[in-house]
DNA sequence: GAGTTTGAAACT
DNA sequence: CAGTTTCAAACTC
């Protein structure tokens, strides 16, 4: 059926004006005459601005310091690894703005930003805050750059990094080249070195450091012939500055290039998959960040990343397909050459690989014991928390804003330390995908890619192609051999292992498959398709089993989100906030939910009404001695509203409800929680909007119910599980508390009120769905009705 | 390490 | 939808 209000609601939430108004002849007219863009043209806008793209107005001529900062990775990597040939001279802003109509020039237009600020031959006027540098070498202000000049040029070309030119000499020998360091100068392309360096105030030391620099520089660069490029677009950038074309005379080290590679290594270098990528997290993902991602990663930390990106014209034009590198220092791995925490690595996300919505709660929730692994579960928490604050400044996703309540490292901490699980990294990753802004859709693949060079607790080995037959080989990697290794590490560490034999780990018996994560070399599976090199059948295979059931990938445990004064009512005090509880419960007979053969137990999580577990001595919580009196309660209201709704309604809340069976069935009851099952639960509730196939059928819609501007949307602190939950087709055992049906046509409970805009949005393609639509928009009259405002 | 138990997943 | 089978993890020895 077709829901027009899924694809809508997300856009009027953003922005007040309804799609009637917007298709108005007057309001094409005015979008026309005015600046301020369509809805949707504005949200493309909104997003780029707000993550790593240039915040400011497209307009064009003088550069803006703060603009020109946060252009900074465009003019990095587009300077060389697309080389311009562009006469159209682009200023910093338009080009940051990413302004479709200047497409055509914005990959050329770093180098066009050197050449714009080239009119007076000085390239540092353009690219360095005006208000920062100072230029005392001549009236012209312009420096005529000596070797160390030139190098510092190119890094402020590149890095935009807030260079102090203080003096000019032809020899060079008494440059000057002093730095401040902005706040944002760690999210440089450069290595820790390159910014102590910058920072050095002390000529003669600077000096050295920089010689020092320059040589190591050099010196890695010595393997990258691209730096060639680099050298003739100086050479071309410089020379059009008028100012001076003798670098390669005047250089120390045989010329500026060699103090150029090292920048340009980054930019140029390319398709140097040195690792490549062995797991994804995210098998959606993966097919689009294999086939358009290139993660470089030369023999410094320093990376490089070609992504794909794509424009939306503003006034809803065709999106354009870019081709971005991105160079970036990877704070995450530091090598030898760069352990400086000072400086965080620039997490350039160009790249909308909106690949939809990755199933991988379980791997959070599951593989995220209580115990051991709330610091896993913090350190995603921050990885978000810091992504968001790093990535989309002023914005806050109602995932991070949960998460906020997790005492937050930055996400440089926890990647500096190495000390985070691979594969919950990814799943990390996976489920905070669709939350991201487009343009930021790329971190699943860049952080995900740069987690698979790293893997610092899982010690698995890449699996290559070849590694597909590896479990054919007897010895090397026996099922027995590697069942053993699988067990002693496995939970510990978070890693998950898989024992699989006979289901090729393409059915939930995996672990890993369920997980939504690959299987490793260190799996002792056989005839293991859950590879990289068998995505195709492992989608596949996930597409069917979604179809059977589209919360299989979603996290078994969830949050109770009876955390509504309704539910309280009507629980009472057995009512705990933020509780979790295992989605569909156990059904468990011999091990009396005191193993882990219990999921609830193994999730460390009580039983609840929903469990069908039979002399229940879960320590985490029984199950309500009183279980057949409710369940019997439920079957009756159950009925009753089924009754109640046939008649009232057109039928729509009855399907509704009873898709919300699964919901209730898993918000019955809880009690006993860990403080860090409500860290996991967070984790959960936000991540499951994202982990629906349904949403990720959606298509490019996935993007925008996952853009930022979908405030209400993901802002909606309802658990999105509920949403995905009430599509279940398991709907076994429970039919929905009266309550719930309450809140549906009351439309007073925020809580379920937000869980139904959260359905509604996220899942617009889903048939069952729809009605639902209606009833969200009954709701919300009633609500304007009673005056209600529940804005989250 | 081999075998058993267990319960979820898958199948009929 | 219920019963059965399959499967792999958990567990025991």
């Amino acid at each position: 059926m077709d829901s027009p209000e899924g694809d809508r609601i997300p856009v009027s939430a953003s922005t007040a004006s309804s799609p009637a108004v917007q298709e108005s002849p007057f309001f094409s007219f005015a979008s026309s005459l005015s600046p301020i863009k369509s809805v949707k043209a504005a949200r493309y806008t909104t997003r780029f601005s707000e993550t790593s793209f240039p915040s400011t107005p497209s307009v064009f001529k003088s550069p803006h310091p703060d603009l020109q900062r946060e252009t900074t990775f465009l003019k990095r990597d587009e300077t060389f690894s697309l080389p311009s040939e562009t006469e159209n001279e682009i200023s910093l802003h338009t080009y940051g703005q990413v302004d479709p109509q200047l497409n055509s020039g914005l990959i050329p237009c770093s180098q066009k930003e050197v050449q714009s600020g080239s009119p007076s031959g000085c390239v540092d006027q353009y690219l360095t805050d005006p208000a920062e540098v100072e230029i005392k070498d001549d009236a012209k202000g312009c420096v005529k750059p000596t070797a160390a000049d030139s190098s510092q040029l190119l890094q402020r070309v590149f890095t935009g990094s807030e260079v102090t030119t203080e003096k000019d000499n032809a020899d060079g020998s008494n440059a000057v080249v002093r730095a401040q360091t902005l706040p944002d100068l760690a999210e440089k392309n450069w290595p820790s070195e390159s910014l102590n360096l910058i920072q050095t105030s002390d000529e003669k030391a600077h000096d050295e450091t920089y010689d020092e620099y320059l040589e190591f520089m050099s010196k890695r660069a010595e393997d990258h012939a691209e730096s060639n490029m680099l050298l003739e677009h100086l050479g071309e950038d410089l020379n059009a500055g008028g100012q001076h074309s003798e670098c390669d005379d005047s250089c120390p080290h045989k010329s500026q290039t060699e103090s150029c590679r090292p920048i340009s290594e980054g930019f140029a270098e390319v398709a140097h998959s040195q690792r490549g990528i062995r797991r994804h997290l995210q098998f959606e993902a993966e097919r689009a960040s294999c086939s358009s991602a290139t993660l470089n990663q030369n023999s410094s930390s320093n990376m490089e990343i070609s992504v794909p990106y794509n424009i939306q014209p503003q006034g809803s034009g065709q999106a354009i397909s870019c081709t971005k590198t991105v160079a970036f220092q990877m704070p995450f791995f530091p090598s030898d050459k760069d352990k400086s925490t000072e400086h965080g690595g620039n997490m350039v996300i160009s790249a909308p690989i909106q690949s939809g919505i990755g199933l991988h709660l379980n791997s959070i929730g599951r593989s995220v014991s209580v115990d051991s692994d709330i610091t896993v579960s913090k350190k995603l928490g921050s990885y978000s928390s810091s992504l968001e604050e790093k990535l989309v400044p002023g914005r806050s996703h109602n995932f991070a804003e949960d998460l906020s309540v997790i005492s937050v490292p930055t996400i440089k901490e926890i990647l500096d330390t190495g000390n985070y699980n691979h594969q919950e990294a990814q799943a990390f990753v996976a489920s905070t995908e669709g939350l991201l802004p487009d343009n930021m859709a790329s971190f699943h693949s860049l952080p995900l890619s740069c987690l698979d060079q790293q893997a610092p607790l899982c010690e698995e080995k890449m699996t290559g192609p070849q590694d597909a037959d590896k479990f054919e080989e007897p010895g090397q990697n026996s099922p027995k051999r590697n069942r053993k290794r699988a067990k002693s590490t496995s939970e510990t560490e978070g890693c998950k292992r898989c024992n699989c034999k006979r289901s090729r780990c393409l059915k939930l018996y995996c672990e890993c498959f369920a997980a939504g994560v690959y299987c490793i070399d260190s799996c002792a599976c056989e005839n293991c398709f859950n590879k990289p090199e068998y995505v195709d059948k492992v989608l596949e295979t996930r597409e069917q089993i979604e179809l059977r059931n589209p919360l299989a990938f979603a996290p078994k445990i969830v949050k109770h989100a009876n955390d509504s004064p309704a539910y309280a009512v009507e629980e009472g005090n057995r009512t705990t906030p933020s509780s979790a509880r295992h989605k569909r419960g156990c059904n468990c007979k011999k091990s009396k939910c005191l193993k882990k053969y219990c999921e609830c137990y193994q999730s460390k999580v009580g039983c609840s009404d929903g469990c069908r577990c039979e002399g229940c001595n879960n320590s985490f919580g029984k199950k309500p001695e009183s279980k057949f009196p409710k369940m019997e309660r439920w079957k009756n209201l159950s009925h009753e509203k089924q009754d109640s709704a046939e008649t009232v309604n057109d039928g729509i809340k009855t399907r509704t409800r009873n898709q919300f069976s699964p919901i209730w069935e898993g918000l019955a009851d809880v009690s006993h929680i860990t403080p860090s099952l409500q860290l996991k639960d967070r984790l959960h509730e936000h991540s499951s909007p994202f982990v629906s196939k349904a949403s990720h059928e959606v298509g490019s819609g996935s993007s925008d119910m996952a853009g930022i501007d979908t405030p209400d949307l993901l802002k909606d602190n309802s658990s999105p599980t509920e949403g995905f939950q009430a599509s279940s087709p398991k709907q076994k055992r429970v039919s929905p508390p009266q309550h719930g049906s309450q809140r549906l046509s009351s439309g007073t409970t925020q809580g379920l009120r937000s869980g139904r805009k959260f359905i509604l949005q996220a899942v617009p393609s889903f048939p069952p769905l729809t009605p639902y639509s209606n009833t969200k928009i009954k709701i919300n009259q009633s609500d304007n009705q009673d005056s209600v405002h529940h804005d989250q």
